[in-house]
DNA sequence: TGCAAGGTCAACCTTTGGGTGGACCCTGGC
DNA sequence: GCCAGGGTCCACCCAAAGGTTGACCTTGCA
């Protein structure tokens, strides 16, 4: 193990994470940490400056997210390997970001090990795909993907408007809003708003941070 | 800064994290990390072998909560000083937390001059809640808290159950169920169940990880 | 003893939500 | 030119949810 060692860099906004990413990796030989970012927009300029080999990145970042990166970062350079490193498993945050071009998708939870090997495999061509995330990849095929008007039809009933607010809202007849419900709870697989509202915010599908802080 | 340095315990079962801050905490001066614990259960056998000064405990952890683990060691060792660090920002995880007897409450976002200054702090004798953290808890004043048959029905609701699916669950009749939910409703200050849902997940009173993964 | 709070249930009413079937329009691809 | 898919809308129906009032019982506390 004396040849060029994998060239990384770590995207991470969480402070003591992106330490204890840093501190890991270092120790481990074959790899070194080019360099550091802690918002989606310093990792494309840091990607410019360093051209590691190896990106790893959370998914949610302040400015630019993790996906938004994947994708402007391999439409300049094809060739970038990304590992997603993320505690969000929502079907729909793994699904964007292997479509984003991401070669693995770790959880927080694993080691150091798994992180290293990982790294290597994914360095070296191939794909590394935890089982518990396949499975979660796997559980959403069959599923259809939502068209545009129903997912702003969910967003609204997960931020908890009726249907004569999501009619206003939208700028359309209430009729058409119930036809949009029908649509989206048969393609989630549920049977009522709340059962929608919940599997939405369960995929991931719309982002718990978008909700409205109410009070009163 | 020659004295005792402070002997610190480090809950966190993200291995990743857990070796960011034992790492940061290892090159700050007057800090020594006596310990460290993956999950809840290991986190009070290493208090007793250490009897650490400040005890870094992350809230969600795998076999008995963060929550669980301070109010344990707390009615053996009423002196025990904890900081909580952790993701989590709803109220009710801030609320429950302090209440337990958390001294301190941080997010992972924060530097490390501020961890260790909460350390420092702490230490002395005193809280350290960061302006955040004290807004968070701030809005929840005033909010009635849920009785215990209310939180059951919320908790159904959230998992997407029916009217009808809660009384046969609970045992009660439907009217029962519509009373306590109307009671719920004007307690959250939200007008229907959907609301009550996702307020319920934002807020922290019904974890999201107790959702049963639903498919088809 | 009395009272408040919580839990239970009922009757009644209004509004909202979900199910079905059909209609029209536009756009992009074959 | 036709068709499929998506978006829009309507009418009709029934079930579910929410609002209100009032009642009864138990427990615990003043």
């Amino acid at each position: 193990m004396t040849a060029e060692p994998i060239r990384v860099l770590v995207v991470e906004d969480h402070h003591v994470v992106r330490q204890g990413l840093v501190a890991l990796l270092s120790v481990a030989d074959g790899l070194e940490v080019v360099g550091q970012a802690a918002d989606g927009v310093e990792a494309i300029t840091q990607f410019r400056k360093h051209q590691p080999a190896i990106t790893l990145i959370d998914l949610r970042l302040p400015r630019l997210s993790g996906v938004d990166v994947i994708e402007r970062i391999r439409m300049e350079s094809p060739g970038a390997r990304f590992i997603v490193l993320t505690t969000y498993d929502g079907d729909e945050d793994i699904y964007r970001a292997l479509q984003a071009g991401a070669r693995s998708y770790l959880l927080k939870g694993m080691t150091s090990e798994e992180l290293i090997a990982a790294i290597r495999t994914v360095h070296a061509g191939r794909q590394h795909i935890p089982p518990a995330v396949a499975q979660r990849l796997a559980e959403r095929v069959g599923t259809e993907e939502l068209t545009q008007r129903e997912f702003d039809v969910l967003e609204q009933i997960v931020h908890g408007k009726s249907n004569k607010e999501i009619a206003v809202e939208l700028l359309i007849s209430e009729a058409t809003v119930k036809t949009h419900i029908n649509s989206l709870l048969s393609k989630l697989g549920v049977s009522d708003r709340t059962q929608a509202a919940t599997a939405a915010i369960q995929r991931g599908i719309i982002p718990l941070e978008s909700l409205p802080r109410q009070r009163q």
